[in-house]
DNA sequence: GACCGCTACTTGTCTAGACATCTACACCGC
DNA sequence: GCGGTGTAGATGTCTAGACAAGTAGCGGTC
């Protein structure tokens, strides 16, 4: 009397989603099917990790292999990003910043469909550094006010930026804390157009703060763009400085 | 004393291409790259087969899979077709016939920067079959001529075509035999210009002759056209029958 | 604090074998 | 000639194990 032969692999954990075995539709392929709507219907969430290879294989009941067949092919139509060492990610779509002379977060983040949001960090009248105060057109040491606001785009974190504003816009402090956007606060103190002078672009690796704050390690550069804006008389009513974390967000320069 | 240890693999065969093991390049990116010249140089040539896998494998000294990989590389660039349980064959681009009312062999092939040449099967004097004597508007079993034509593009069997001529067009057989082109013949004879009239399009599986003469299994169907070419008068010149081999030749209708 | 090395974890590559599935073709019987 | 059947050979899928190589974080040293 012979003991029933065991099963080749393992099954699959209880709650997982059934795949079937000797049909015609290859397990890889139905693998990623599932990730596919998975991803679709948000969980993981874009940006979010996936298990590791090894935990995904033992939760379909495939070898790593089979498995690894259907996160290539998931790659390949651009949903995941698959980063050696690190794991797999949810592909997030990145945010072109088009840089323009009109360019405004809200209509930025609005054009790629998401819902602009920001959390202000600081809002204080201070002395303007060095390099601010040359921005500005101001002697170094000249009084200003900044503010350190989060820009969030669905909620996520896309960029951390300092705005300095010359303090001879008298109640501009007040109308920052009030309005819903630097735009509109400029309005509220007679600043009612303003566009883009300079941009300069670099890049460096966050400080620790910075890192919590856009939620990203501190190995992932930051895009750091300065620019100075100007009203229609050309007299400087803003001097920006702006942090955004890669890969998330690109610059693009639009002549 | 102990035996040096055997070699994992075995070596590839002497001639073959070195792949240099435990160095920065994956196996499978080096066998594409070799496979990558190979077919850019011109052997294997376009639509012919390659080597199994098993047979490549043991070329580049490698494992099957290592060879597949390489292979799916290749096909997903565009340069392989895979074809289970047939083999893989270098791409050749489809010619994709665009019927036009004037539309010539010689420039269709040369359209797509391929040399035309032509190989004259039959040229004879015969009674029309009873669709050919249709479409010339003559009564069946009336005379005309008939030539039977295989169309090369760069020496690749492209078409093998049936043109039947009302036998009222004097010297026109002796024409066809002494010119390069039936658009020369037909001037020989007085036929300044003519018109595609019409053409039907059916596909059918070749029989031996015609699979043999295009070089193509029994099993891969042809593209059959009938068409009806006029003078400018209106009168009809010739009628065609002309067999495609698929997938080397598309048809394509142009409004 | 800065730097270094260690370690755990992750993805990438290669080998090996088994079986499924499809194609082409020869063969056979009718 | 026609159609079915068998077979060899091709690609497709899955499992299994091993090692390479990159990443991140921890802890020790200076």
């Amino acid at each position: 009397m012979t003991v029933a032969a065991p099963p080749r692999v393992a099954a699959p954990p209880p709650g997982a989603a059934p795949l079937s075995r000797d049909e015609g539709e290859a397990l890889w392929h139905q693998i990623a099917r599932v990730l596919r709507q998975e991803i679709a219907a948000g969980t993981p969430a874009p940006g979010a990790r996936l298990p590791a290879e090894a935990a995904l294989a033992t939760r379909f009941g495939v070898n790593r292999h089979t498995l690894r067949r259907a996160l290539e092919a998931l790659a390949r139509e651009g949903l995941l990003k698959i980063e050696r060492g690190r794991g797999s990610f949810v592909a997030e779509d990145v945010l072109d910043y088009a840089i323009g002379a009109r360019t405004r977060f809200s209509e930025w983040i609005r054009r790629h469909n998401k819902e602009p949001s920001g959390r202000i960090l600081r809002l204080e009248e201070c002395a303007a550094p060095v390099a601010v105060a040359r921005g500005l057109g101001l002697r170094a040491g000249a009084r200003a006010i900044l503010l350190e606001r989060l820009g969030l785009a669905d909620g996520r974190p896309v960029s951390l930026t300092e705005h300095y504003f010359p303090a001879r816009l008298r109640g501009l402090r007040a109308a920052l804390a009030a309005a819903a956007s630097i735009t509109e606060a400029l309005r509220a103190v007679g600043v009612d157009d303003y566009r883009r002078q300079l941009t300069r672009v670099s890049a460096r690796l966050p400080d620790a703060a910075e890192a919590g704050l856009l939620r990203i390690p501190r190995t992932r550069p930051l895009l750091v763009a300065e620019n100075v804006n100007v009203d229609r008389a050309g007299a400087v009513v803003e001097f920006g400085l702006a942090r955004y974390p890669t890969p998330r967000v690109q610059i693009v320069f639009e002549p």
